[in-house]
DNA sequence: ATAATAACGAGA
DNA sequence: CTCGTTATTATC
């Protein structure tokens, strides 16, 4: 029943009239009369009889495409129970809004008009338990490297460009095997990794399998695009991402849905794609918030792809060039194996990286000072100008929200009592936890010992204006928010751009400087390292290898963690380091958690009426945006099911009594403060 | 939203 | 004890 309300979330029973029951197929989308009303609906499954004494006639049959397959109508299922949301909330995130027109297009092109039933061809029953609800995952890892025998006369994917991954080329392996290995994989600065995810997805279309790649920007979409035409040709995959608009969605859909390509590629919108014969379901740059769905239940797309994989014996590949504790957690579980690169080859491929200090007065070049450039980042800059190569320009974005941080050593300050972010409500005021409401009066800092606090504020933005100035002649490029650069040309030349869009250089930068990191280590998130560090990989990526000249500045302590984790190129070791961090405090993905956020009488009135497991912590109220309140309740992510369930329930039972104002709820959260 | 159903209370 | 009215709760 396409309606929001969580006490109406399951399945209603419907007679079938005798002139409806040809379209009236499990999958179709339906109008029936409920509470006197017609509402949209889905057609679940057809059964003899029903448990439920009067029933009432479906009304119509809006369309008699199955546009739901079973395969992703029990995703959904499990993607709302994970989610503490709705099934009828999920597939409208699932299911693109019918269009007519591109409907009729599409079902002239397949004349025979019915999908395939979207299952794997194992057939396999979906153990439950799924990584979705925190169980650590069983078996399944991904498959050794001497597979054996393959059946003769499939074609081989050329492995050539993972074997700079020692299990790589065993991966591309496994999927033409149709076997559903899973890697976590950390890309070599310099890799194209739009070429590794086709030559990924061309081995599992080698063993008659299909697959679904999500990224999260247009960008990332249109050069994975390219590298699939490349690699496939055109028209064996197909794109599909709400950027496209409705009718192109919806035709995209529809194609893959009918059986007509077996790849689709997309941002978010594309993680429910319903694709034949699944075999594979990949992401890249996890870490990118743009894979959270904004829209209830906020799923996450790479939790959406695992739990897909889970369900369905399909293989998972999850990529960037830095690693989210998420996939650390995922190492460490067992449930997927690392795809990495010796350190002798990661040293060969890594710019020449170096940190400095942020103190203008250290410039002694006239040209830096007036940039206000720290010397070691301005010469760097000079000498590959000089060399006649580009250099790409970090600058973060401002906007960031104010937090408070030690005076001394400036490792944010946290509340003794519940690991919250602390807050100073004036100048000289107390701080206090933004979590659990405590005063620190006495606050020390656990890394130094140092008693004073400071809000941590952003300098000023470095514009490009000053930069060009500080090259003269030079030409000065900019990438951003309003236009994003996907490539520029090899010669010397300055870009300035915005994380997220930094454009890729022919031939690699010359040198990249990332600026202001200051203003990115100290935002007032739980994710705030592993942000920075998997920004300035990205960055740092496009620059050549040292071996060619290639260098990075990062304008940042070189003793701080993440900093490090960049000059040693290793992602792996930070995201360890932060997993564990994440355990002590009680912080995602180490344990489950979930906000309710609204009026505090609405908050205080759906906890009340939750039966949360008996490990549950409460946390909060804190203060959340136009006068509502947000509570936190967090368990072991082995009562995570538990919990959403509760949760749910709960909501469901305010619904019920049409309790007016409205609760949200959120599991892990992307932020927590 | 609306209809059923349960709960309640007053009057016979 | 029954009827009429009002809260409650499902809604095929």
């Amino acid at each position: 029943m396409d309606v929001p309300l969580p006490h109406l979330d399951r399945p209603f029973d419907y007679l079938v009239p005798e002139a409806l029951d040809a379209d009236a197929r499990p999958g179709v989308r339906v109008k029936v009369r409920f509470a006197g009303q017609l509402v949209d609906g889905w057609l679940l499954e057809r059964a003899e009889s029903s448990a439920h004494p009067k029933l009432a006639y479906l009304e119509k049959v809006v369309s008699p495409v199955p546009v739901l397959s079973p395969e992703v109508a029990r995703l959904a299922r499990a993607v709302a129970d994970r989610y503490a949301g709705s099934l009828a909330d999920v597939l409208r995130l699932a299911v693109p809004p019918r269009h007519a027109r591109a409907e009729k297009a599409v079902t002239a092109a397949a004349p025979d008009g019915s999908p395939t039933d979207g299952t794997g061809p194992t057939g396999s029953t979906a153990p439950d338990g799924s990584p979705a609800d925190g169980t650590a995952p069983d078996g399944g890892a991904a498959e050794d490297a001497d597979a054996g025998a393959r059946p003769g006369g499939r074609a081989e994917v050329d492995p050539r460009g993972w074997r700079d991954y020692p299990a790589g080329p065993a991966l591309l392996r496994a999927l033409t095997d149709g076997k559903p290995a899973r890697a976590v994989w950390s890309a070599l600065p310099g890799e194209d990794w739009a070429d590794r995810y086709a030559d990924a997805v061309a081995a599992t279309l080698a063993g008659g399998r299909g697959a679904v790649v999500v990224v999260a920007d247009a960008r990332d979409l249109d050069r994975l695009d390219a590298a699939l035409t490349a690699v496939l040709g055109a028209g064996r995959h197909v794109r599909l991402t709400a950027a496209d608009g409705p009718a192109r969605r919806y035709r995209a859909f529809l194609t893959a849905r009918t059986g007509e390509v077996d790849v689709v590629i997309g941002t978010r919108a594309a993680m429910f794609a319903p694709v034949r014969r699944l075999g594979l379901v990949a992401i890249w740059d996890d870490g990118d918030d743009l894979h959270a769905e904004p829209r209830a239940p906020y799923p996450h797309a790479r939790d959406v792809l695992l739990t897909r994989a889970q369900l369905g014996d399909i293989a998972a590949l999850v990529g960037g060039y830095a690693r989210t504790a998420e996939a650390q957690l995922l190492v460490e579980t067992g449930w997927a194996r690392e795809v990495v690169a010796d350190r002798a080859v990661v040293r060969a491929r890594t710019p020449a990286l170096a940190p400095t200090g942020d103190d203008p007065q250290l410039a002694r070049d006239p040209g830096a000072a007036s940039a206000r450039l720290p010397s070691l980042a301005w010469t760097t800059a000079r000498d590959a100008l000089r060399a006649d190569l580009p250099v790409l320009v970090q600058v973060p974005r401002r906007g960031y929200v104010p937090s408070v941080a030690c005076a001394d050593c400036r490792a944010p300050a946290r509340c003794p009592h519940c690991a919250g972010p602390l807050s100073l409500p004036s100048a000289q005021g107390t701080p206090a936890c933004r979590w659990c409401g405590r005063v620190a009066a006495a606050y020390a800092c656990p890394e130094c010992g140092g008693r004073r606090l400071r809000a941590s504020v952003t300098g000023a933005r470095r514009t490009a204006e000053e930069l060009g100035r500080a090259f003269p002649g030079v030409p000065v490029r900019t990438s951003g928010r309003e236009e994003v650069l996907a490539s520029v040309p090899g010669g010397a030349g300055l870009v300035i751009a915005t994380p997220g869009a930094e454009p890729v250089a022919e031939g690699g930068y010359g040198a990249v400087l990332l600026l202001d990191s200051w203003a990115l280590l100290t935002r007032a998130d739980l994710r705030a390292g592993e942000e920075a560090l998997r920004r300035w990989m990205a960055a740092a990526a496009l620059a050549r290898p040292g071996t060619a000249g290639g260098r990075v500045v990062v304008v940042a302590d070189g003793a701080l963690a993440p900093v490090q984790a960049l000059l040693r190129w290793d992602s792996a070791w930070f995201a360890a380091r932060e997993l564990a961090e994440r355990r002590e405090l009680g912080f995602p993905p180490a344990v489950r958690m979930a906000s309710v956020t609204g009026a505090a009488e609405a908050v205080a009135d759906l906890l009340a009426g939750a039966r949360l497991p008996g490990d549950a912590e409460v946390l909060g109220p804190v203060p959340a945006d136009e006068g509502r309140e947000r509570m936190l309740v967090r368990v072991p992510r082995s009562r995570a099911a538990a919990m959403a369930e509760a949760l749910h329930a709960a909501a469901g039972q305010r619904s019920a009594r049409k309790a007016a104002d409205p609760v949200r709820l959120q599991v892990d959260p992307l932020t927590l403060f």
